[in-house]
DNA sequence: GTAACTGCAAACACTTTGCGAAGCA
DNA sequence: TGCTTCGCAAAGTGTTTGCAGTTAC
């Protein structure tokens, strides 16, 4: 087991991420740590998001197209995408872990729900 | 309404999607593109399957680490990607529209849901 | 004829990697 | 001390764009 170490930077961007309710991509969480560190590096702020996903301490949004988003939450849940403002969103509709079962012909892990279409601000700004 | 072409390099764009059943990814098709006109662009293979997925002509498949791919069905459903070939596959789980509705925050035009796991063949190889 | 399409190369966005230096346990 | 992590720059992947020349209608 490859030990783990506690840095600085590390905190920081868990922090950030931690403060910020939106969904945040790499290269927004790597702006937002460089107002508190700006002597940081893009790819250590690349490599510790790696790995807090992978000790399970933030979450981990895979977007097809654009950025991946990170965030606070644990718990699995779908989100919807902007088309307009490319902003992502949680969504309520529960998880539905059966779904991964309705497959004999895969040993299926987990998936991904993601909805596109129009949030409420940019319907909003269409208008006028 | 802008018009629209007919070229040779669409044609076999095309004809290259519709000969094969599995999903490929732009560089993918482009490869086979190339074996039957080698002069072709990596670019107009791009903007040829951008406007075909336009024209509703080809499917598009958007897969959030890695390409993306395409493929000659028109009708919605789900896939499922190996986490070891990173290949792609049909799901037989029906599309159900009815999800878009759920959400009364946003305007919803469609969704995706991609399942994660292991295919039967790589299960039989990591046995060996 | 003229708008759409082509090939090329360069740019692009996002992310990873190689390397020597710095720093945590 | 020794292994993890850092910062930097460069590379990598997948895709798009600008432009001048070519082609379909």
């Amino acid at each position: 087991m490859k030990e783990v170490r506690n840095t600085n930077q590390k905190d920081i961007i868990k922090q950030v991420i931690m403060d910020n309710k939106d969904h945040l991509t790499g290269d927004q969480i790597y702006d937002k740590v460089k107002e508190h560190m700006p002597s940081i590096s893009r790819a250590t702020v690349f490599r510790n998001l790696k790995r807090l996903v992978q000790l399970g301490e933030i979450g981990h949004i895979e977007i097809p197209d654009g950025a991946d988003c990170f965030d606070y939450r644990q718990h699995e849940h779908y989100h919807f995408k902007c088309n307009d403002c490319h902003r992502v969103f949680d969504t309520e509709i529960p998880y539905d872990k059966s779904l991964d079962d309705l497959n004999p012909k895969f040993k299926v892990d987990h998936h991904i729900t993601l909805f596109y279409g129009t949030c409420s601000d940019c319907l909003e700004k269409r208008k006028s």
